[in-house]
DNA sequence: ACTCTGATGTACT
DNA sequence: GTACATCAGAGTA
C-alpha cells in the first residue's frame, strides 16, 4: 500500500482494504479525499497544531474532534493530503463495537460512528498503521463509485467522495455516480 | 420516508 | 462570537 501520493489517489485505493484497531476490523466502503489547495481541508490554511499530524509522516492516522462530540479518522497521504474514513463493513469484534455503540445502532455508517465503534480517539492522533494491532491490508480490486463529499460548505463539488459499489455499508447512497474499478492497492 | 434541532469542544476571527 | 469533514431523537407524513 503506497500512502505517499495524493489524496485523491490513495482514497479510491482505500475501499476495499481491511482497516484493523486493537482486535477490531473491517472493510473499508466510504472515502473522502482533501488536499491542501482545497478550501474545504484542515490543510488548507497552512500547519497548525490540531493538522500537525497531517503534515506529518504518509501512513499514520490523523484524528481530530468534530462538532465537540465524535472522533474522525484519516489515513495521511501526501505530505498535507489526508484520506477521511467515511464507512465500514464490520468483519472482526462486532461484540466489542455493539458494546461501544449501543444495542440497535448502526455500528460503522458514518466517520464519527466507526471511530466510536473501533475506540479511536486523540490518542491515536499520529499512530502508524501498519503494526498487528493497528493496520490497514489492501484489498481485492473493487469497483468504486465517485461522488461529491458530504457534510461540507466549500469546493462542495469537487468529486472526491468514493464509495464500493453495491455496498450496503454506506453513510449514504451515491446518486449516479461514475463508476471506476480500481486495483486494491 | 423525511426535516428539524440540540448536544458539545476546539480552532479560528 | 462563529464555524464546524456529525449523530440521535423527535416530529411530520
Amino acid at each position: 500500500m503506497i500512502f505517499d501520493r495524493p489524496a485523491f489517489e490513495l482514497a479510491p485505493a482505500l475501499i476495499g482494504a481491511v482497516l484493523t484497531v486493537r482486535g477490531c476490523s473491517g472493510r473499508i466502503t466510504e472515502t473522502e479525499a482533501y488536499t491542501p489547495d482545497d478550501p474545504a481541508s484542515h490543510s488548507f490554511p497552512g500547519p497548525t497544531k490540531r493538522n500537525a499530524a497531517m503534515f506529518g509522516p504518509s501512513g499514520c492516522a490523523y484524528v481530530y474532534r468534530i462538532y465537540g462530540l465524535h472522533w474522525c479518522l484519516n489515513v495521511v497521504a501526501a505530505p498535507g493530503h489526508a484520506v477521511l474514513i467515511r464507512a465500514l463493513e464490520p468483519l472482526h469484534g462486532i461484540d466489542t463495537m455493539t458494546a461501544r455503540r449501543g444495542p440497535g445502532k448502526p455500528l460503522t455508517k458514518g466517520p464519527g460512528m466507526l471511530a466510536q465503534a473501533l475506540g479511536i480517539d486523540q490518542d491515536d492522533n499520529g499512530r502508524p498503521f501498519g503494526s498487528p494491532t493497528f493496520a490497514l491490508t489492501p484489498g481485492p480490486p473493487t469497483e468504486v463509485l465517485i461522488g461529491s463529499r458530504i457534510g461540507i460548505s466549500k469546493a462542495v463539488d469537487w468529486p472526491y467522495r468514493y464509495g464500493k459499489k453495491g455496498s450496503k455499508f454506506l453513510s449514504r447512497p451515491f446518486p449516479a455516480s461514475f463508476c471506476q474499478k480500481y486495483s486494491g492497492g
